[in-house]
DNA sequence: CTGTTAGCGCATTCAT
DNA sequence: ATGAATGCGCTAACAG
């Protein structure tokens, strides 16, 4: 226990200096592990930072080194077990460097995210990663603020074109693509895409929906992109009224499949685009009495441990979320560490884990 | 788009000051918000500001002012969305009161945790919650270390008896009472608690386990408590062979419940303590082909979406997430506000939500 | 009302 | 090898 000195505040390097009987900086030396200190006044200050239970004031460091050795990380959303797992990629590879990592959730909205680019900035944090980015040109504004003070950015899941940054992101079209391509393969020819871009009301045309989507999240326009895809491969002409749009929430989600299974020429799959989205599909079939995979077949993204101990198991994408977030680490602490920003899109690669939720229409 | 300054580094107060033409003081002062500055000179530095591109320097603020104005905030897991929850009541309420919070994930482990309260003391933040703390009591040292620099801390969801500090917690013991005293009413005497303590083999008598569970997270134990009561008052013996000890993960709670199912007098019932836990035995009823409620019936902590969509629907304890972190900030940022720290334990209900995965034994 | 001055705790020249 | 002095950007007394 550190004793107690009637002093107000933690013990200061200067205490510890005269406790020990040095200078300041002989202190300072070797407390902070530089420059050369004799073996014997390195004894004394140790014990005496010691006794004191002197640590150093990180704010104080950072003032005159002008680093921070820390990464601020910016997120949509802590809650979504995506995110979680990023973060954990993250802190896992930052920490393995000698960084700390703070943490800010901006429950996907803009203000918030401008206001944690700012508190980043203000505490000073040597370089940022954003998995939350705002896609619109007027947006960016927090971020290029951010890389004018010569803050290096790096995005993950969410590319920003107009920016031009190091990204870390998956394969999102391919991922897409190749789960419509499985449930085409079993023989659908309506299949619903679900959890669109915010649109009002349905897109008129194909050409409506993509100059929508172009406004909204990369990896949510990429899905759509990899949708399209699909069905063009397979000549399935485009049906509006088989995608959602409006907002991406679970109780809107499960209102637009109801409304995909009332139709006359209902949909007899599902792809769902988060997890969120499959909660809510499954919501909308049960009120329907409608089953899986006889009714219905469905694949979403995200795989999670409830995904494969449903009856039947879904079948899901799972994408490599902790090495999403190690990447990205990886590439700022080196571009911190001196390398030239590259720039660069890192596509890693995501896998569609086949259970039981696909089956040919009844 | 800030001026380019050929100056190295953001731009300072003093650089302000002097586009704009007065003292340093007086840039301060407006541009700090404290003190009398006339009007004139008040825009004159505010536009020298804008133009610059100043943001206020927080490490160099806070190194005068002595205050940072961020909670730090160690939880266990921010994969779990338990804490998830939590941090997010924490995120709302400080920073509605004008605070940032840094969060900090131990992944369960203590050095993780010692190294993220010593992170915190060293940035200086004004208050501290942890949603993660070790009980043993030569484990809190480092909470000690942060008390004695007098940072107030806060506690959530785990009880450390040995510390007297202001907690926040839910009515542990009374909510597995009333999910197993749900399961008793249905009729069943042969009920599994899943997720125990992590001893090594199976408790021989019930005061073994107490003692072990003693040793353990304070929610765990009054978890086990009340599942105790629950037996107690329905006069039904203390089966040790009915309770999983060893890792909380899934595949051993998966391999404890198939074992329980294996017994000659099996469970008919199972209260799974945490959410894990309830995929954990999910995942052993489809091995052995059983499913609920029909050979089994089942209860378990921490609602989710998921739980809700699974045919048929759990039934599962609903812990006030977002109330509980909510409580733990304000109590902190009362006690950064002046009040005294109350030393007191505050108890919020959680909540059965009955569902469908309870009926009569078979 | 405004400008000058002196720290906050540390790292870092520069002499010694 | 060690200590004294200076500065990081800001707030806060203090004069004027």
């Amino acid at each position: 226990m550190p004793a107690d000195r009637g002093q107000s505040g933690p013990p200061t390097i200067s205490e510890v200096a005269a406790e020990a009987g040095v200078g300041r900086a002989t202190a300072a030396r070797t407390l902070g592990g530089y420059g050369y200190v004799g073996p014997e006044l390195r004894e004394r200050v140790l014990a005496a930072a010691e006794k004191l239970g002197y640590r150093a004031n990180a704010l104080a460091r950072s003032m005159s080194t002008g680093v921070t050795h820390t990464l601020g990380v910016i997120v949509a959303d802590i809650g979504n077990p995506f995110f979680a797992g990023v973060l954990r990629g993250i802190s896992d590879t930052s920490r393995a460097r000698g960084f700390d990592t703070i943490v800010l959730s901006t429950y996907e909205d803009l203000d918030e995210e401008v206001a944690a680019a700012n508190v980043l900035i203000d505490k000073r944090v040597d370089g940022v990663i954003i998995a939350s980015a705002a896609v619109d040109r007027r947006e960016v504004a927090h971020i290029r603020a951010a890389i004018d003070r010569d803050i290096p950015v790096v995005l993950v899941d969410r590319m920003v074109p107009s920016l031009d940054l190091d990204t870390v992101v998956i394969d999102n079209r391919d991922a897409a693509r190749e789960a419509v391509e499985t449930l085409i393969a079993a023989g659908h020819r309506r299949i619903g895409f679900v959890w669109g871009p915010p649109m009002a009301e349905a897109p008129a045309t194909r050409r409506d929906l993509l100059a929508e989507a172009a406004r909204n999240l990369w990896s949510d326009q990429e899905r759509l992109r990899g949708y399209l895809d699909a069905l063009d491969d397979a000549r399935i002409p485009f049906d509006p009224e088989l995608v959602m749009v409006g907002d991406k929430t679970e109780e809107h989600c499960t209102q637009e499949v109801a409304r995909m299974l009332a139709l006359p020429d209902r949909v007899t799959a599902v792809f769902c685009t988060e997890a969120e989205a499959v909660t809510g599909t499954l919501r909308a079939l049960r009120t329907a009495g409608l089953s899986y995979p006889r009714d219905i077949s469905l694949i979403g993204f995200d795989d999670n441990p409830w995904a494969s101990v449903m009856d039947p198991p879904l079948t899901m994408i799972e994408q490599p979320v902790h090495d999403l977030g190690a990447k990205a680490a990886e590439v700022l602490l080196d571009i911190l560490g001196g390398a030239d920003p590259r720039h660069e899109t890192h596509v890693l690669r995501s896998r569609l884990i086949t259970r039981a939720s696909v089956a040919a229409p009844s």
